[in-house]
DNA sequence: GTCTATAAGATGATAGAC
DNA sequence: GTCTATCATCTTATAGAC
């Protein structure tokens, strides 16, 4: 029912994902977009009545795609540990496909500028998935695996800020993102 | 010699630093920077002749008044905990004085759309901050209070990564960035 | 749904007077 | 050094034909 398929819409979004992970929502435009769909810039006001509502719209697509590949990871490894890693492995593909940061840290760093209801579902993606991943945590610990004092949520929001500034560095600094995601782990999985 | 007191280009320099550091590189305009400083967008031209050029200096100067802040602390604090702990704290004072990102993160995040130029600071200046970092860290493993595995560059990198994100998650969630330098600390003193 | 045409404003930048 | 005036281009957005 919700999200027909509406081909040249699908198109934008996902035109605009790209551009948003690559360049940020304020560096991409209207124009490059339609170069990139193969319309003209008219023609996505038929679909997003402004930016702001495409803004919204591509978070809002982004959340739900995300939530539904960690339910995914959920499904397909049962040991914490492997969760995690399997997360992590989906942030790295997105910097594999081009250095692409996560809309949570391109987002993030754009926050004050970003139209009311973008940053809305900014955080509401955020949330999101600092709560998977405090689930994961919380579970690794009472099984053994990981090692952490505190609240799992706590944790998830300290590891999930040190992956999305892991990506950050990537854009800078190939292959540098291997380097914190490994310590990471280690960190957690270390046995003191 | 270098860096005559010409009052302009440094409220220039003062302003757009604010401006990039709340905003970003790319959603600030001249006009923006004019109306602040109180003069025309064509007399920023005199001083930079053009968008590049000002961002250039913005970060060069600003590697250059962070390393010598390092170096403050290097001056009024010899343990190793306590220079993490200021450190930890100027970043925490910009967050503080109006939710501003470390140039480092914003301007890491906006790379790909930077001049080239711009770019080639902001990987110095990356480089120069954790080469500092590095040194805290490998003293106070030498002394013993902190503790962790491998080469102190490597976890330089991942604490700078992890200081640069919670940044950006401070700029969507007040409050958070403390939560991630407590963490992060106490992560780097635990007594296995 | 997509187009052409157009709008109103912003953008970085330049020429030349003072 | 700073200004006025101007530039070409880009920005998001709208009206109306097809």
């Amino acid at each position: 029912m919700a999200g027909t398929n509406d081909s040249t819409r699908e198109a934008l979004l996902d035109a605009a994902k790209v551009l948003a992970q690559t360049q940020g929502y304020n560096a991409f435009s209207f124009r490059d977009l339609a170069d990139r769909v193969g319309i003209t810039t008219a023609s996505i006001h038929y679909h997003f009545p402004t930016k702001a509502h495409l803004g919204r719209e591509l978070v809002i697509r982004y959340r739900e795609r995300l939530m539904e590949g960690c339910r995914q990871i959920d499904a397909r490894a049962t040991k914490p540990r492997e969760r995690l890693e399997r997360f992590i492995g989906v942030l790295r593909g997105a910097i594999e496909k081009g250095t692409r940061m996560c809309l949570c840290g391109m987002f993030g760093a754009e926050f004050a500028t970003l139209p009311g209801p973008v940053r809305d579902e900014v955080r509401s993606l955020f949330e999101a998935t600092e709560g998977w991943m405090a689930g994961v945590l919380g579970e690794g610990r009472s099984v053994g695996v990981f090692r952490f004092d505190g609240d799992p949520e706590r944790v998830a929001r300290q590891v999930f800020a040190s992956l999305q500034g892991g990506m950050m560095t990537a854009c800078a600094f190939e292959e540098r993102f291997n380097a914190v995601a490994e310590g990471l782990i280690r960190t957690l999985t270390h046995k003191g």
